[in-house]
RNA sequence: GCGCCCGUAGCUCAGCUGGAUAGAGUACUUGGCUUCGAACCAAGGGGUCAGGAGUUCGAAUCUCUUCGGGCGCGCCA
């Protein structure tokens, strides 16, 4: 349909000057039905090359416009805009292509099958997961979701820094509490994790319990010495904690990569060997250094401590590498802002080993803090402290696809208040059900249609003329290009937001209209019209991860 | 001090590549169920889009600047 008008436009233009930039020409879905179905600012751009006042060049765009059968009335308005009116067959039409693709409306190949991966979460094994790590599950999966539904082959990647100082402080917490070492004691590890859960890790360790992860089964004996093995037993046992959080989350991740892998196949050494080869390194202090000021980074980082480690980035720009060469010309990374200054690293560091990557591969989102609020105070968030806001606590409470849908429904840039409390209290006013309702209610008003809903997809010659109707129509039109837009801003919150308003627009023309009525053509004209509003809400509700229930 | 992000209604937040009268939820005040699901709808009040300057037909949106907040700035990850 735009296409169309665009084409139409452009012809018309052509004819009236040869000095004409298509891009110039900006096709948009204007927010007040008194404003038309589509508008262009055509006339406004071109009042300057024409030296001619707008809404005379709107006049001439129109009479030299191609009489199409599309539109209902064609007019100039305010300083010079055209506005552009669906007449009822074209309004009939949008309901029936819906109709006609079901779940694949809104969908497009504009992925063309290519390969992207989407790493998200990504949590050290050191804690579950809090409230920051579900914005990331949430946003990472509907980013993932939308890439699917843009006709992308995605897989989607979970990494875990198993390896690395945390992981040694995760096992001397582990090994302090087999020997009875409170948190407040001055014995403690000072950088050690004193939450409880270290503690039911060591009693688990200490009755010689087996933990089974990717199936790998590691058995305890008990021995409170055996640093190896309770570093293995206690990874693999918040893993387990983590994977059950994320399924309980409704996320599922199709490849979980090991940073200690890294270091076992020797990946490590063979990028730190191409740095000093590609003369980017020198030694100072005793430590190592990488020039990542040569790409963009403000200062140069340590690649190999004086102790001989190596700093957690190596091993990330080995990771990196290891994505590019499996063949990923897209890669999104999804993850806290108080990581945002591993961008420069990675990239200058992958940039450093001379193989042709992309400057801006990989790409970021990157998700601001939450405040947790609770009994109106702000909780911190410290896996050190122990003070912690689970996403398991908040499933339990607030339900799944509230916690989604809260986690989702902001910009990734925004700093979000989550009160805890107001979530809990207002679960029932939580836009989620708003959404889902609709949704319910479309269900039971077919079921007492009394109608097969294969009839609703044939031309039934109703005359959609109530605002309610329009509105609602031009509503589920948006649809296809919203999500083309989301996707390629990376913007999941643009649905959750959508939803919302296509309920609204639904529940508006529930109240405004009856559907049941005698008059066959009207009846079917109308539920035909909210049969589609349900397979929208169905196709965005899919994209968010959350159900579609046919009754609440 | 330097870098990144943000500042929109009392509160929580939308506002698409600059467009027409800046929107929603919540809270507050009213009205609407003997008939398709009231977890709903309709109406009302509530704004210096943090302040200032610039760019142009046109700025919440772009640029600069001041102020305020978050995050990062380690031989932690």
């Amino acid at each position: 349909m735009k296409e169309k008008l665009i084409d139409l436009l452009t012809k018309s233009v052509n004819s009236l000057t040869d000095d004409f930039d298509s891009s110039q020409m900006l096709i948009e879905r204007p927010k007040l039905l008194a404003h038309g179905d589509f508008s262009t600012n055509i006339a406004l751009t071109l009042a300057k090359s024409l030296k001619k006042p707008p809404r005379e060049i709107a006049q001439l765009i129109i009479d030299h416009l191609d009489e199409s059968e599309v539109f209902e009335k064609i007019e100039i308005a305010g300083a010079g805009f055209i506005n552009f009116y669906l007449n009822n067959k074209a309004l009939t039409s949008i309901i029936q292509n819906i109709l006609k693709h079901q779940e694949r409306y809104g969908s497009n190949t504009s992925g063309q099958n290519e390969k992207i991966q989407i790493e998200f979460v990504s949590a050290n094994p050191t804690g579950p997961l809090h409230v920051g790590h579900g914005r990331g599950a949430a946003i990472g999966d509907c980013l993932a979701r939308l890439f699917e539904f843009s006709g992308w082959q995605v897989t989607r990647e979970f990494y875990y820094n198993d390896a690395g100082a945390q992981i040694d402080n995760l096992t001397k917490s582990v090994m302090a509490r087999c020997n009875h070492i409170d948190p407040s004691d001055s014995t403690f590890p000072e950088d050690g994790y004193r939450g409880d859960y270290i503690k039911e890790i060591a009693d688990l360790y200490l009755n010689k319990q087996k933990v089974v992860c990717e199936g790998i089964t590691i058995q305890s004996n008990g021995d409170i010495n055996d640093e190896e093995l309770i570093k293995k037993f206690s990874v693999a046992t918040l893993r387990n904690e983590q994977d059950k959080d994320l399924a309980a989350f409704n996320v599922k991740f199709d490849t979980y990569t090991l940073e200690s892998s890294f270091y076992e196949s020797g990946a490590i050494d063979q990028v730190v060997d191409t740095l000093i080869n590609n003369q980017l390194t020198y030694t100072k202090d005793d430590a190592l250094w990488l020039k990542t000021t040569k790409f963009g980074d403000d200062k140069d980082r340590v690649m190999k401590k004086s102790d001989g480690a190596y700093t957690y980035f190596i091993p990330d720009v080995a990771y990196h590498l290891n994505k590019w060469e499996r063949g990923f010309k897209r890669v999104i990374n999804e993850q806290g802002a108080d990581h945002h200054s591993t961008i420069n690293r990675v990239r200058a560091g992958l940039q450093g080993l001379q193989k042709n990557i992309p400057k801006g591969w990989p790409e970021y989102v990157l998700h601001q803090m939450i405040t947790v609020m609770k009994n109106g105070e702000e909780v911190k968030i410290s896996k050190r402290a122990g003070s912690y806001v689970t996403l398991n606590d908040l499933i339990d409470e607030v339900g799944c696809d509230a916690t989604r849908y809260f986690l989702v429904a902001r910009r990734p840039d925004s700093q979000l208040v989550f009160d805890v409390d107001l979530a809990k209290a207002q679960s029932n006013d939580n836009p989620v059900y708003y959404i889902q309702y609709a949704h319910a209610r479309i269900e039971a008003v077919l079921n007492q249609s009394g109608e097969q809903l294969t009839k609703l997809n044939q031309d039934h010659g109703y005359q959609y003329q109530t605002e309610a109707e329009k509105s609602l129509i031009k509503k589920l039109s948006e649809f296809p290009d919203l999500v083309y837009l989301a996707c390629m801003e990376l913007a999941p919150h643009q649905i959750a937001n959508y939803l919302k308003d296509c309920a609204a627009e639904f529940h508006s023309y529930y109240n405004d209209s009856k559907f049941l009525v005698d008059e066959k053509q009207t009846k079917l004209g109308r539920l035909s019209l909210i049969y589609a509003t349900q397979q929208v809400i169905k196709n965005g509700l899919r994209l968010l991860g959350i159900s579609a229930p046919n009754k609440m």
